[in-house]
DNA sequence: TTGACATCTATACCCAGGTACAGGGTTACC
DNA sequence: GGTAACCCTGTACCTGGGTATAGATGTCAA
């Protein structure tokens, strides 16, 4: 009896754990369709295909719980446009974080050119909790002490 | 006996939870100088000074593990530019991961552009441990099948 | 002194996406 | 029929940054 797939089969064909794929039958995103006589999963093909979507929509920021919504979308057959949506959804989920990012970014090479001694006596504006532009603003009025080194 | 500042005091005033702080001092982040004879912590105000330079060290990209090893390196005087380097060590970081995520954006707007109707019936590329790029140079060779709607 | 609030310790729980046992039973090949 | 490799369930653990709860004290103003 060699017809079905084992999980270790399934498992490295899509380049995963065995763990992770009783992982993701108890999620209910990726269900064995037959047992054995004695409990052992058999796979087929498709299900190494439907893993390998998984990974790949993981790739691409996807949340598991995300990704199986999506695949019940699809069950259901309303998923017309459904997708494109969510890739559009996601894309911006991008952007915003790209963004904040970038205000992160922009923050740090202050701190970089101030050049503070130390963490615990930069006084460059990283304790302040308001954001670095404003106490720049406020030291250009004179308002915010200046560095104290060491 | 009211000249310590209480727990409660230093949370509100830094913005945190009062179980933050009780965190915090588990991991030897805060820790309070004094407790009174009840058990209770005695902060002053250098300390909401600390809890809010961690709070902003976080929103530039810091893990408290680092933070941690950054007051570190400021208790052991050996910080002379220390803090400019781990800045720009976090910048690399930063960009590689927009880097990252520009990737993914690419990638999804291949999918928005490809339409397909459902994620398990997508045969975008999506599917293939290929990346989008590489299917794409396939499809013009007439390799890869094209989509299957529904 | 009473009542409302604040604080204490210890422990468990949350998110996501797995990974790692322990202690068994099954399968494949020689 | 031995033995190595595989598979089973159930449970606990991991990261990171906290949050929640229980039950016991402490503090403070009226």
């Amino acid at each position: 009896m060699t017809d079905g797939l084992r999980i270790g089969d399934v498992a490295r064909s899509a380049g995963v754990n065995v763990q992770t794929l009783r992982y993701y039958e108890r999620r209910g995103l990726v269900v064995a369709a037959f047992r054995r006589h004695s409990g052992q999963r058999e796979y087929d093909e498709a299900d190494i295909g439907r893993v390998r979507l998984i990974k790949a929509a993981q790739r691409l920021g996807f949340t598991l719980a995300e990704i199986q919504e999506m695949f019940d979308l699809s069950a259901h057959r309303r998923g017309t446009g459904e997708l494109r949506a969510r890739a559009t959804t996601k894309i911006e989920e991008i952007d915003a974080r790209i963004a904040q990012l970038r205000a992160m970014r922009a923050d740090l090479t202050k701190v970089a050119a101030a050049d503070c001694d130390s963490l615990t006596n930069c006084t460059c504006g990283l304790a302040n909790p308001l954001s670095f532009a404003d106490v720049h603003a406020r030291r250009r009025q004179g308002v915010v002490r200046n560095h104290v080194l060491r």
